[in-house]
DNA sequence: TGCCATTGCTTCGTGTGCGAAGTATTCACC
DNA sequence: GGTGAATACTTCGCACACGAAGCAATGGCA
């Protein structure tokens, strides 16, 4: 029901955003290759370098993903011994993902960020742009928000 | 080389662009799964209803893929019998892309757009935060153009 | 004209990414 | 305390998504 085309910045906007994404992803990828890892794989080492033990759940809302999507991720981190499954003794349903040894030294020896590309853009605006696209890009996650919580999800 | 952690917007920023990017593409899912369709097939067919033919790798590089995906995404479109191959006489190495008859009456039945959740809320942006937004994920842009450009793909 | 680098596309293997269905556990409520 | 709904996770099948390697066609240049 929304009425399109009316304003050709919209097209503009929703190509420059795909772009940064991809785009960002893309670089992120290569950058862990070099350290054996995927992309997901660096988010998921470095979150857990910071945070210390996280459930699947939390882990999975964290990284913008599913659980059955985590699984698998967490599955082949798991094989390469970089991280370790442990079943909460407080709730038994619940899996909590924590680094090894062997994955606390790797994650020490990563000097990348996810979106590292992205940031660094961020890091060059001029305070009062960036203090602006926050809360333009406020405003947006509110419009989704409200959008996926009215979706047919229930 | 860049130096993190010393704007705490940027964290949130990077955050609120993931969010945005994962959930449209989310939602465009589930819509185009009413007609049938995957998110990136709901982005080509619509592509080809407006420009017509187009070559595989100009396909590409509109929905931001490499040509080694398209192939598979065609491959299956094809398979359903919404799209069809065709050897450029001009140049033979050129595989032209087009509509089926069958595909073009699907995407005349389609009234969703790709990441519409978005253009959504875009819309309903007053004119002069669209035009910040526009300015400075332009500045982006070319940073990040600028960091493809210099990366080792050589 | 001939040769080689380049371009356009496909194939293959691996890793997401997801929904649907399944299992185990916990919770809510009686 | 027993039972059904809810929660946490896994499994499965399918569709991207990509790099590397391969093939065919084209272009550049001697």
């Amino acid at each position: 029901m929304a009425s399109h085309a009316d304003e050709p910045n919209v097209d503009a906007i929703v190509e420059t955003l795909v772009y940064l994404y991809t785009e960002s992803r893309r670089l992120t990828k290569a950058k862990a290759r070099e350290f054996g890892l995927t992309g997901p794989q660096l988010t998921v080492i470095k979150m857990l370098d910071q945070l210390g033990k996280l459930s699947l759940s939390s882990l999975s809302s964290r990284i913008q993903a599913r659980n059955s999507t985590v699984t698998g991720i967490i599955d082949r981190m798991e094989r390469e011994g970089w991280v370790q499954r442990e079943r909460s003794t407080k709730d038994r349903r619940i899996v909590l993902i924590k680094l090894t040894d062997q994955g606390k030294k790797l994650a020490g020896e990563i000097e990348v960020e996810p979106m590292e590309i992205f940031r660094d853009g961020l890091a060059s605006l001029p305070t009062d742009d960036l203090s602006e696209l926050f809360r333009i890009l406020g405003v947006l996650q509110a419009h989704v928000r409200k959008a996926v919580k009215d979706s047919p999800d229930v």
